[in-house]
RNA sequence: GGGGAGUUAGCUCAGUUGGGAGAGCAUCUGCCUUACAAGCAGGGGGUCACAGGUUCGAGCCCUGUACUCCCCACCA
């Protein structure tokens, strides 16, 4: 027997312990077996678990479940990220506070300090997703550094190098003076700040013309190789070929004409810096132009700044400023809004750098993937996705993947000093094999993060030893995590996998959206209002958190997380609690029938058909992955139906004499029960495994039990009906009850008039749920005192005696009188319509045209009434 | 500049092939009815942003408008 009130601290870990041990969280690769299979998105080793995680485990955690209790072979994969970034700025700081710098430290110690590191907190988010209930295979948890994905990332590189899809050059880049590395466009955010627009211009070395220009970055001048217009700009042709001099620099620099500068911006004059803008990067290639680097690697200005060398980019800016402003030539200041790119780690701003890095070729890679997606052979859920994808592959430039960092996956080149050979083959090389030279070197860099989680799918499951994961799961069925990952990700997983494998990576994407607060703000450290799901899991339990990130939420859509969302979710598992608790009760020292072999009463067969129909919908939504219209579905049918009506409706026979009965309606009670807590388990593990151990007959665990499966033999159509017609009845004489002020523990006769004749089985119901002593098939005699209710299956009388007040009684009448002759208008109305009866399908037809009949049955009724009570 | 999303009850949001507007919370009334007051019963509350169009029929499809939000691009 569960206990008294609902406690999920007292069994959520040792039931996940249990699960753990029973060794359910870990398929066997069975090659050829039916499989589903996914990979989680690996959280950052730096991590801390925050809701995200949560919305992301309980989608993919109800996936996988409700597919295991189909009969799948599934595999949750785990495991988690190096994130080379995030992690060695946390060494850093770390060091920092010893009074340690990198450098000093050098790469192998430092190195040692991050595997250490790992080995500490690497773990701790791994464990708090535990908490979640997530049932991955843990045995098989994968970290993109281990032997096996490092393995995928030598052969993956080395392949795109052999094929010229990866290369090293000079190329403007994203570099964060902060983090002191190149980043990828992607790693780069953009808002919009204020800033200011310098106006000046440099002057021709006679002294006789000055060309004006604006900028936002002065400091760039300092590298400035050439000032450009449009060809076709009068204004300006006599100019093209002559020279002018950079200030402070002394030079001098030419006057060209691109097609770049837009004639109607500003002056149509545009300084060019080659070094430190892209768009000056390409014009400067067209044109032949120096590219002249005047920054360091720290934001500083370096030697070819002259006199503002060594100074902050900022401050060397100011300084810029003044000294223009004191020489003269600065003309004016316009206030200025520009987005400006930051760093995706540390928020610093980027500064467009010249700089040689490594690149991948996207155009090549970028076709296929978008052809997977075009072709259907990859799905987005919801389909907007797709746009958001396809426009991101078709604009896309060459992806920087090296990064001047030693946490990650080194980039396997080694160069020849000798010879300058550069070598990249799967092993090592210990001489070069050009020249024999034993003076090679490996390059410095290592890779973006996000170049070995682009292999995340095949390279954790084996993809390099064509394991019997790798047969046996991929390519894996659904890729679940946020749309805010689609390139960082989602893309190039794609791109990635159809490079290597030849196969795509996955078939569905489920997105999901970001957890925001209360007033739909980002969760963050910042703003203090992050919820912290382990606290959270503490006080409400973790089937209570899985439930509320789901329940009613569609796909791709923010979620606001709410103190009122986590009560109404709660109270839901507690009801589902007590109502077991109900059953279970009953359920001592009982005996019970199977179904097949027990007498239906009219409620068992609705309740019967209900949970039918809610099987039914709940599967097919969940295999449109609608999983917030699938729980919604349940918690309606668990709550409003199950415990509201069906619970009631048995409650006469539970309590009374006829034992077969009673164990008949008892058999289907448990039935019941038992089903809806398999569907009920994907969403809310624990509550419903805990639940399912006390049930009087019960498998081995719910979580390897078989999901229920609709079956069409089981709706009993008319009865279901029927039903629906009694709780019409119910819901009517409650309604008088209420309004004439009858005290609820009053009992009271009912007389009733039957026109489904059907009604006359269900008068212990009707006793029960309205609190009738006496039901009387017959009309009140016409000086009894009534209230009349009239319902589709039958006319009830509620006698009130002097509690009944004529005009109060003609003014309901009325009223519903008012809404039946609307009805039947509406009704009519539709039925005139030659075109509706033209063209509408016939049982949409047929079924307006009962209706019309039923109305106008309710409409004599009524009218009797009133002209009874005039 | 390009793209996407949103606008439905006081609040937060569902509403998937177009066929009589829904939930939770809040609110009002009455109830500690032996599963549950974390509850039960009953009630009130919406020209589904606006304007057109298609259709027998539009919250849903098309066009436009307004406001809000997000992403991408980055004319210096």
């Amino acid at each position: 027997m569960i206990d008294k009130s609902y406690q999920p601290k007292q069994f959520e870990g040792s039931l996940y312990k249990w699960w753990m041990e029973q060794g359910y969280f870990t398929p066997k690769a069975e090659i050829g077996k039916p499989y589903f299979s996914m990979v989680t998105p690996p959280p950052n080793i730096t991590g801390q678990l925050h809701l995200g995680h949560g919305l992301d485990n309980a989608i993919q955690d109800t996936l996988i479940r409700f597919k295991r209790m189909q009969g799948f072979n599934t595999l949750w994969l785990p495991g988690t990220d190096h994130a080379s970034i995030a992690t060695e700025v946390k060494i850093v700081e770390a060091l920092k506070k010893e009074g340690i710098d990198k450098r000093d430290l050098g790469r192998e110690k430092f190195l040692e300090r991050a595997w250490a590191w790992k080995e500490k907190y690497g773990g701790r988010i791994v464990e708090q997703l535990k908490y979640l209930g997530s049932s991955c295979d843990w045995s098989r948890l994968a970290f993109t550094m281990d032997e096996r994905c490092s393995k995928a990332v030598r052969k993956a590189f080395v392949s795109m190098y052999k094929k010229k899809l990866i290369y090293r050059g000079d190329r403007i880049i994203n570099w964060c003076p902060v983090c002191k590395t190149a980043l990828s466009d992607a790693e780069v955010e953009y808002s919009e700040q204020d800033g200011s627009f310098w106006h000046y211009g440099y002057t021709t070395p006679d002294g006789k013309t000055t060309v004006t220009f604006a900028t936002t970055r002065p400091e760039t001048m300092l590298g400035d190789t050439a000032v450009a217009v449009n060809p076709d700009d009068e204004r300006y042709k006599h100019l093209v070929g002559k020279t002018v001099i950079v200030p402070f620099v002394n030079r001098e620099i030419p006057v060209i004409a691109d097609e770049y500068v837009d004639m109607t911006f500003g002056t149509g004059v545009v300084k060019i810096t080659p070094a430190h803008d892209p768009n000056d990067f390409e014009v400067g290639r067209r044109h032949n132009l120096p590219v002249i680097r005047v920054m360091n690697d720290d934001g500083t200005m370096n030697e070819n700044a002259g006199e503002f060398a060594g100074l902050d980019r900022y401050e060397a800016r100011k300084q810029i400023v003044a000294k223009l402003k004191q020489m003269g030539v600065l003309q004016k200041v316009e206030p200025h809004k520009h987005n400006v790119g930051s760093c995706y780690r540390c928020h610093t701003t980027v500064e467009p750098i010249v700089s040689k890095q490594w690149f991948v070729k996207m155009q090549p890679l970028a076709k296929p993937a978008i052809k997977a997606v075009k072709d259907g052979e990859i799905r987005f859920h919801p389909e907007r996705f797709e746009k958001t994808y396809f426009n991101w592959l078709e604009n896309i430039r060459d992806w920087c993947i090296s990064r001047q960092l030693w946490w990650g996956h080194r980039i396997p080149v080694w160069y020849c000093d000798d010879c300058g050979e550069q070598i990249c083959e799967e092993t090592d090389p210990a001489v070069c094999p050009k020249c024999g030279s034993k003076h090679i070197r490996r390059d410095e860099d290592v890779l973006d993060t996000w170049f070995s989680s682009a292999l995340w799918p095949f390279s954790t499951l084996g993809f390099c030893e064509n394991s019997d994961d790798y047969k046996a799961f991929f390519p894996t069925s659904v890729l679940s995590c946020g749309y805010d990952i689609i390139f960082f990700w989602v893309a190039r997983m794609i791109f990635s996998s159809l490079y290597n494998t030849g196969k795509v990576p996955f078939k569905d994407v489920l997105m999901h959206g970001i957890v925001r607060d209360e007033q739909g703000r980002k969760m963050s450290k910042s703003l203090g209002n992050g919820v912290d799901p382990v606290e959270f899991i503490e006080q409400y339990g973790a089937d209570t958190l899985r439930f509320a990130l789901i329940n009613g939420v569609a796909n791709g859509s923010d979620i606001r997380f709410s103190q009122d969302k986590i009560d109404g979710t709660r109270n839901f598992m507690n009801k589902v609690w007590n109502a077991s608790r109900f059953v279970l009760m009953n359920c001592e020292g009982k005996t019970l029938a199977d179904i097949s072999q027990v007498k239906l009463s009219l409620a068992d067969k609705w309740i019967l058909t209900k949970l039918n129909q809610t099987v039914k919908q709940v599967t097919e939504l969940l295999e449109k992955f609608e999983l917030g219209m699938a729980s919604q579905a349940l918690y309606d049918f668990v709550w409003s139906e199950f415990c509201d009506w069906y619970i009631e409706l048995v409650k006469p026979v539970l309590y009374g004499s006829d034992d077969t009965a009673r164990r008949d309606t008892l058999s289907v009670l448990v039935y019941t029960l038992d089903k809806i807590l398999k569907l009920l388990h994907p969403f809310a593990p624990f509550i419903t495994e805990e639940i399912y151990q006390s049930l009087p007959v019960h498998g081995e665990s719910i979580m390897v039990s078989s999901f229920p499966v609709y079956d069409k033999k089981n709706d009993y159509l008319s009865d279901c009906k029927l039903v629906e017609e009694l709780k019409e009845l119910i819901a009517k004489v409650r309604n008088i009850r209420s309004e004439y002020g009858v005290a609820p523990a009053k009992r009271i006769r009912l007389y009733v008039t039957a026109t489904d004749k059907r009604i006359k089985e269900c008068d212990a119901y009707i006793a029960k749920l309205c609190g009738v002593d006496e039901v009387v098939y017959a009309q009140a005699s016409k000086d009894e005192k009534t209230v009349k209710a009239v319902t589709s299956a039958a006319t009830c009388e509620v006698p009130l005696g002097d509690l009944v007040d004529k005009d109060k009684e003609i003014e309901r009448i009325t009223k519903e009188l008012e809404n039946i002759t609307s009805e039947i208008a509406r009704a009519s109305g539709k039925l005139n319509n030659q075109g509706f009866i033209a063209k509408a399908p016939a049982n949409l037809v047929e079924a307006e045209k009962a209706k019309l009949e039923k109305y106008k049955e309710l409409k004599n009724q009524l009218e009797t009434r009133l002209s009874e009570l005039r």
